[in-house]
DNA sequence: AAAATATGAATGAAGATTCATTTATTAAAC
DNA sequence: GTTTAATAAATGAATCTTCATTCATATTTT
């Protein structure tokens, strides 16, 4: 039975350790002392080093699209839904830290190190903005001459470079629901004087 | 004499290999073949593999900076001027596209494995928008109610991401000048429908 | 008492750094 | 201007440490 669940124990235990040291500076026995197992342990649930990154991106990133999925479902307005998805990924950053670094500095560097893998998931993640943009465009109130392919990039790393000071630096001058509000204005209403 | 000039041929060899490998996996010795060099030579210019990457940081972006002060200095309308910014760096990502590729990876986690190293030619680089927002403000063009401290990091962070994928991507749908141009039209105009 | 889980010491490969030696350059002496 | 000595630059094989992974053994569960 998996009563003690060392799979999910493993998991949370690496995205500790690798939020602190990054992928290449945590070892194994890092990982095994903080999920208090022993480092042979690991490889009864995961074929190798790679393979519990890998894993750990899939599953998180997977939890992290079906929340947000259920919150836009119940909106129509697509300004709204940018709203909540703006709101819901900063608030990640806080509500799930460590996640979030280990997210925003391995996630990037994946695909250098892991030639084959390609992360779906996380290309699902930022296919729900331009899916609002999209709906925004038929319901005439985004403006047609947007690229949905460079607008959705623009507004997710709008965000993520936000959260990435967020986590980095350890004093705000703004709170994270300020930082998430006047993001989705500027890409609302722009950042021009109205005269 | 250094008619040779050793320095730069090991910066110019770590481009290359970093780019291809990323710091972890790249070895010296990878390096030094590529600078065609004895692996010793390397650590006659440089203390250790990290000096190596973090001179190669400030002595790149100190040239990017450079450029792009030059080219911002002659403009008044800090509406051109983020057009300049835009345009010039994503054009960077074509014309040094190893460099480009070395500093969206590496830079994201140089924090984590170089916990004293703060680097401030990075924050220099994206000083360049921030001051360009508050002259907007100034000038009566930009928004009062911008924070220049989520502003310029809302503009980097697009344009980073939009060069992320240009770089990571082999297949383009749209050009550079495209891109540039579409953010930074978001960024002034915003997404919403005049009606 | 099988079968399934878990352990952690031992193995072996990798690769950053060192340093004794070689080669090239400059200066001095004749 | 040629030979010799001193200094600087470059080499790359050897060293030494650091882990990822394995597996013979132990423990727990059924």
């Amino acid at each position: 039975m998996r009563t003690s669940d060392k799979h999910q124990k493993i998991i949370q235990a690496a995205i500790k350790v690798l939020a602190n040291k990054g992928f290449f500076n945590a070892r194994i026995s890092d990982i095994a002392k903080e999920a208090q197992v022993a480092d042979g342990t690991i490889y009864l649930y995961f074929n190798n080093k790679y393979d519990i990154l890998i894993t750990l991106f899939e599953e998180e990133i997977g939890k992290i699209i079906v929340l947000v999925k259920q919150l836009i479902e119940k909106e129509t307005d697509p300004k709204i839904m940018l709203e909540i998805f703006a709101l819901q990924h900063i608030k990640m950053m806080e509500e799930k830290k460590e996640l979030a670094e280990v997210l925003q500095v391995e996630l990037r560097q994946s695909n250098k190190f892991m030639k084959e893998y390609r992360n779906t998931k996380f290309i699902e993640y930022i296919d729900i903005v331009s899916h609002i943009i999209h709906l925004g465009q038929e319901k005439n109130i985004f403006r047609k001459d947007l690229l949905p392919g460079v607008a959705k990039r623009a507004f997710f790393g709008a965000l993520d470079e936000m959260s990435r000071l967020w986590i980095l630096s350890s004093s705000h001058r703004y709170t994270i629901e300020q930082s998430a509000n006047q993001i989705v204005d500027i890409f609302l209403y722009g950042m021009t004087e109205k005269t």
